[in-house]
DNA sequence: CTTTAAGTCGAGGGATGGCCTCAGGTTAAC
DNA sequence: GTTAACCTGAGGCCATCCCTCGACTTAAAG
């Protein structure tokens, strides 16, 4: 049934697999397929022939990125030092935010399956730095889904500077000394007004 | 030269203007201008009768609001704690973003002469804070900005918390108790490698 | 009540941009 | 050499937004 491709059609296969990559991470998960097979060098017949629809060519490309990054939150839990672990993965995060428009646009605002996955881990590494006294008390994994969203906007807009951003959020993090809960002792609020 | 406008037609740009208003804050500055008419109850001849440029009838739409935003940072230089002004003008212009998507675009993503007042008196509101004792010393504008931007993109996604997200940050940016720079002693690290 | 200039209407023509097909030419593989 | 697999890209389709213009309506002046 499933006879090998021939040679030509593997390497153009290949290829567009490649330039997809490359213009989804830069124009995002809407980018029009004209461009990636052109980045690819080939015709856009080619690219309907391998891919017949949009949603073929996504999977290919963004299952291994998912697939990373829930590795990520799994090596995050094993790390030693939970605040670190967290810290990390984070940072991991907010990075391939940076380089990769198509992953923010799926993992961080879409939302997804495969996320259920992330997210239960995210919990843990939630609780497990609490634990371990380094993370806020206040804190939950919604806070940490809005840091990184926060984060996608600033690596869009200001992709050089996303990492000192970042610094200030993992600040805002951080569980203060024993007895200083903030310059005026203030927990954070929860809204009650809508946006 | 300047004759009045007939009663109707004065009417009728008014609703215009109304109008824009609200479909410019929910879709932003590229809003279809059919959108527009339709929302007034008008025809489309009509609304290009009275801005026959886009830009007409953006600039009669924003003008309002970079000056009201303006004198929000003006008065946050007048009052009387300097943390407290700083916070304040910061939560006014966050809050401006989640209700309005063109002020958003405008004010924060784009870059505008008029920013540049703006600019100056937010220099002037972090430098007095940090005389204060109150901003973190390792602060600037950009930071602002940055964390400015960042809001944008919670209260687009996630509208019913940009308070919380908000809360949080400003935790980042207060001093802390004399001698506690932070749980690792870490100041903000500047990035050195590019996003 | 006329007159008339100002104003309104909205179908429709134009531009753009992305989607996808398919007839004809090319090539790997046997 | 044969053949099935493959590649090509012009071109048709559709959606969206742009803006115009000739026919109609109406405020307001006389």
């Amino acid at each position: 049934m499933d006879r090998p491709l021939r040679r030509d059609a593997q390497r153009n296969r290949d290829a567009l697999v490649a330039a997809a990559k490359e213009v989804l991470a830069e124009r995002g998960l809407q980018a029009p397929l004209d461009a990636v097979a052109k980045r690819a060098g080939l015709a856009i017949g080619t690219l309907y022939r391998h891919f017949p629809e949009r949603g073929d060519l996504i999977d290919e490309i963004m299952d291994g990125k998912v697939t990373r990054w829930a590795e990520l939150a799994g090596k995050a839990l094993e790390a030693e030092d939970a605040w670190e672990g967290l810290v990390r993965f984070l940072e991991h995060t907010c990075e391939m935010q940076a380089r990769d428009r198509a992953f923010t646009e799926l993992a961080c605002l879409v939302h997804l399956e495969d996320k259920a996955e992330v997210r239960g881990m995210v919990e843990r590494l939630v609780e497990r730095a609490q634990r371990a006294g380094a993370l806020r008390a206040d804190i939950d994994h919604t806070d940490l889904a809005l840091f990184v969203m926060a984060n996608s906007r600033v690596a869009e807009v200001a992709p050089g500077q996303w990492r000192r951003h970042f610094h200030l959020m993992i600040d805002a993090l951080r569980a203060r000394a024993a007895g200083d809960p903030g310059a005026d002792g203030a927990a954070v609020r929860r809204p009650t007004s809508p946006g």
